[in-house]
DNA sequence: TAGATTGTTAATCGATTAACAATC
DNA sequence: TAGATTGTTAATCGATTAACAATC
């Protein structure tokens, strides 16, 4: 029962991370012209592992590589868009739109990734009715019954660490399954929906510490 | 020499990214008048294991838990602000002040993580010399420099994939050790350099993924 | 005291890396 | 053919979980 821990869809999250890497990798070097790629060739310019390559590869590649010769670049393009679905579009809904909420809000590059945010809510009323880009910003009562309307499975949140546990259980009452989280704190959810947290404050917390680190080492090393 | 694939000064990164989750946790029930806290109910409201979460601890800590009673709640985040350097702001600079570089311009939330964007820079010529909140953009010729003369040592990349790279590089050249990377490449940099993904592709591509894979599921269960 | 909880050592699990036979 | 590269099986490594003695 506690499957989706460490695998969503039989890959291993480790290597869904990759997949994107290797996408916009391959397709800078299609755009070279470059038509057959190696292992060892992605490997070196990714710094992996070129086992680790292959094992990625093969877990998407629906046609298996040469020896000698590797992979086809616009084939494994094609199988990793394939695989990650960026071409069947999700709907998707957000919630806080606050600076990041809207910026959030006005960002071309999810579609790419087969996202698009069709609208956002926001509990306070001044912002609601106002519009961002295209995309409207209604208040927080039409959530849940818009939701199911609509059909909308992912839900965006941008809320502060306070309300995102109620905006949570709102979201997955309106019918989503799929959450991707902008607050810093664990959201409880039922089985069949999926957390994605997006969680700055560890990678700011992994700049700081390693900076910190360093610094203390150089003052070490200096005698300072 | 490549050791800074896993740990971060000495602490492991899965560990790394649970501290801040535990610490708005903390403050949480800190709010609520808690004194102390066990690892058992830490572990089950935050849905991790037991063992994991006294360890975890066990890292930061600068005084022992209690059997029986637990760990003080106040010092524990204490513990983790200092351990993770909430205290000692680091300035940073943005380069790329599109939709998304705008948004974490005037976002508030990282000043408490101990990081401070001081100011940003763009390469187009009608972006420059604009000012978002309180912070100015500024044209790119004066990056190396001014990172340099201010002795700034975080760099924010939110540009397009095509130029991060060369972003990176110029960050570096301008002292910049540690980056946060919003561009969904693999950025080559000197050892001694953090690079900081934060690949929003990533957690776009799971939730598709997973939304997909469900679907799939039902589909194939309802025989439709 | 009894029992909840700690900290730590040992077992398990998953992901990475190495080794190697197959093949173009 | 010779050798680069593939796919896969085995070994290693790190992180998670289980087991347990110590203790308040």
């Amino acid at each position: 029962m506690e499957e989706k821990k460490h695998l969503v869809g039989g890959i291993s999250r480790k290597t869904l991370e990759r997949l994107p890497v290797y996408h916009h990798y391959l397709e800078r070097r299609d755009s070279e012209g470059l038509v057959n790629i190696s292992a060892p060739v992605i490997a070196l310019d990714l710094q992996l592992n070129e086992v680790q390559v292959r094992k990625d590869i093969a877990m998407v590649a629906r046609s298996a590589g040469k020896p000698k010769t590797g992979y086809v670049v616009k084939d494994l393009i094609d199988d990793i868009e394939e695989f990650l679905g960026y071409h069947n579009t999700n709907q998707a809904v957000l919630v806080g739109a606050g600076s990041l909420g809207k910026a959030l809000l006005s960002y071309r590059g999810f579609e790419q990734y087969g996202v698009e945010i069709v609208m956002a809510f926001d509990g306070d009323a001044k912002k609601a009715e106002q519009k961002v880009g295209e995309k409207m910003i209604l208040p927080m009562e039409k959530l849940e019954n818009l939701c199911r309307r609509m059909n909308i499975h992912i839900g965006i949140i941008t809320v502060p660490a306070d309300s995102a546990q109620e905006v949570c259980d709102r979201l997955v009452d309106g019918g989503v399954r799929a959450i991707w989280n902008f607050a810093p704190i664990h959201l409880n959810v039922p089985d069949h929906v999926l957390v994605q947290n997006e969680n700055m404050a560890v990678s700011l917390a992994a700049l700081s510490k390693y900076l910190y680190e360093t610094d203390k080492d150089a003052a070490r090393g200096n005698g300072v």
